[in-house]
RNA sequence: GCCCCCGUAGCUCAAUUGGAUAGAGCAACGGAUUUCUAAUCCGUAGGUUGCAGGUUCAAAUCCUGCCGGGGGUACCA
């Protein structure tokens, strides 16, 4: 709301031509004060919560920045009742000041007025967003790397439908390919083996199948003939050999159920599962569209889609002896999901290392003539990687999930054991267990969606294991500060209005940060970027935590404990809008 | 070989997308609790933004070339 009044200030006075003020605000490049804490503002005094560069005027108007500067400031006089407190100019930049009488009651009034609702737009308003996310391998252990897709997809999720659309969250199964004829073809010979595993109720089922899939994956390294042998077993499977069905459809079940322990664990829900295997019955058709579209040709025996043209290798559809490729299959899965959504866009949040294959599936749609292909977006994210390796299951080399949780919900337990008595008795003996669990949960969320999506991250124990400084907990334990307050507070007296003054620096940059929320959504939206969020949390947070430990809330001032009152109220939302943007639950206390 | 990412404090990362004196957390060291939760806060130290050029009023950010790390590159997903 300041940005706008600043726009209109330049526009109704400075004596620029229309051109010149395009040219000044084509990006205006706004900069907001850092307020350190409860330290005098320094430095950071001469920075206005707004500013303008001046330096491109200087094409058009034969003068110094500097003179622009000061020229420009000079002419601008905002309103007695403005947001704008002043205008000065430093150097070739422009400060414009904000009024915190003014500009603080508009921001809190804004949040009372939305409520929960508070940052939230319509701009999505009618339009779908299918979103694939999550989207393990049957048949493969659900590892920390896994864990990456589904949260950031989690996340994208709730921030799309928070912009006001409608969101339809897919769990595509790997549950087709290659890797089935290895467990088939292992399974064939090694039947006791299976019926131990399978039938059993073994706890980790996966883990074994895992285990059986490295072990068949290494051994076809010195024994080719096995390769093949896992080859015709799927190109059995796929030709709907009855046995073969029945063992993919057992494979499946069984670690369809531990994935769904782990999701409700982790709070995750799908609108939809569907499955590799789901796109067979169209998987023809599209092959034959591609093949009369004249796309497709005939190359060493498989049918492939050449991409030179566009700098890229051929696409497979089908291998030589007829069976189907996994491109094929997302080509056919993007047509069937157009069919059923019309979607406004399609993400796939997948791994990096698949930029390729997307950035070829796309191309084939687009060269089918499906114009809805630009609106398909690999949303990638960096490797999980452990102590330097990728981690793979190829290789049997992953760090599992739930071992993780494990620890850390141990390690919060501890945390709460370990305190001093008075503490001790924040969090009831009953509700330890789930208080462990939310908050050695949410760190292992937090910790992956607290920096950029692309960015490698090498897993580390001691990292993960911290819930120090900028982690999930941290912001957990803000929140529940937070809670606490309001609690002890007695509520018989009315909240503050959003007349009530804030005169601490502290104060006003709090606010002042809650009002930019909404544009931190929007812009995590826009990036696809959970981080952003992430962010903005640590530094809403961190400044809070600086004011509260020199500042009393709850004072025998009535008036001043109603509008610190408020302004914590108001905190407290955002942190847990935020969070739960993010798919990470709060503790009742802790 | 070719293509695509990444390189910022000892470690993990920010930097509002080309703007003012590059900021946080962790680890280290020193400090704060008769006071609303110390899973907190304050201080100290830590930098030639991988290297070299170029573009311009201005570069961590853009362009070129190196160096280092990672990923991909025809019948795995």
């Amino acid at each position: 709301m300041l940005k706008e009044e600043i726009v209109k200030l330049i526009t109704a006075q400075s004596d620029l031509s229309s051109d010149e003020i395009a040219e000044l605000l084509e990006k205006p490049h706004v900069l907001r004060p850092a307020i350190g804490g409860i330290t005098e503002c320094g430095n950071n005094e001469t920075k206005g919560d707004y500013a303008l560069a001046c330096f491109k005027l200087t094409q058009k108007i034969k003068k110094s920045p500097q003179a622009i500067a000061s020229e420009l400031a000079g002419q601008l006089k905002p309103a007695p009742d403005s947001l704008i407190a002043s205008v000065k100019p430093a150097g070739g930049y422009i400060n414009f000041f904000a009024n915190p009488v003014k500009l603080t009651p508009l921001i809190l009034e804004a949040i009372r007025q939305k409520g929960s609702q508070y940052g939230c737009s319509e701009s999505g308003r009618g339009k779908t967003i299918v979103i694939d996310y999550s989207s393990p391998n049957i048949a493969k252990p659900f590892g920390i790397g896994h864990l990456r897709s589904t949260v950031i997809g989690h996340a994208l999720y709730n921030i799309y439908a928070a912009s006001g659309y409608k969101c339809v969250g897919l769990n595509y199964l790997g549950d087709w390919g290659t890797q089935f004829g290895m467990l088939i073809a292992d399974y064939k010979r090694n039947r006791e083996l299976y019926q131990q595993l399978l039938y059993k109720k073994f706890q980790f089922i996966t883990v074994s199948l895992a285990e059986r899939y490295a072990a068949y994956n290494e051994e076809t390294k010195s024994n080719p003939d096995l390769l093949d042998q896992a080859r015709l077993e799927f190109q059995k499977l796929e030709q709907g050999d009855p046995e073969n069905l029945e063992l993919w459809r057992n494979f499946k079940e069984l670690s369809l159920t531990e994935f769904q322990r782990i999701y409700k664990l982790l709070g995750v829900e799908f609108d939809k599962y569907s499955g590799e295997s789901e796109v067979n019955r169209d998987i023809d058709r599209v092959i034959g569209e591609i093949q009369r579209k004249g796309l497709s040709e005939i190359s060493d025996g498989a049918l492939v889609v050449k991409l030179e043209k566009y700098g890229m290798p051929p696409c497979l559809l089908r291998k030589s002896d007829g069976a189907t490729l996994y491109a094929a299959r997302d080509i056919t899965a993007a047509v069937q999901r157009y069919e059923t959504y019309k979607f406004h866009k399609l993400i796939y949040v997948v791994g990096a290392d698949q930029k390729l294959h997307f950035r070829q599936v796309f191309k084939v749609l687009d060269l089918m003539g499906y114009d809805w292909a630009k609106d398909c977006v690999h949303v990638d994210f960096g490797l999980v990687r452990l102590s330097g390796e990728k981690m793979s299951t190829r290789k049997g080399q992953t760090v599992l999930l739930e071992e993780v949780l494990d620890k850390t919900i141990e390690l919060s337990r501890l945390a709460m054991q370990n305190r001093t008595a008075e503490l001790k008795d924040k969090v009831e003996p009953s509700k330890v267990e789930t208080v462990a669990r939310t908050v050695g949960i949410g760190a292992v969320v937090f910790n992956d969606l607290k920096n950029q999506r692309i960015k490698d991250v090498d897993f580390n124990w001691e990292q993960i294991l911290s819930f120090d400084g900028e982690t999930g907990p941290y912001l957990q334990y803000t929140h529940t500060r937070l809670a606490s307050l309001m609690k002890k507070y007695d509520s018989s007296l009315p909240p503050a209005g959003p007349g009530s003054e804030y005169k601490l620096p502290e104060e006003v940059n709090l606010i002042k940060q809650m009002g930019d929320f909404p544009e931190i959504i929007q812009r995590a939206a826009d990036k696809y970027e959970p981080s952003i969020i992430s962010n903005y949390l640590l530094n809403l947070a961190g400044s809070f935590n600086r004011y509260y430990r020199y500042h009393r809330i709850i004072s025998d001032d009535a008036v001043l404990t109603q509008s610190r009152i408020t302004l914590g109220r108001y905190l407290q939302q955002i942190i847990s809008q935020g969070l739960n943007l993010l798919g990470i639950k709060l503790p009742e206390a802790m």
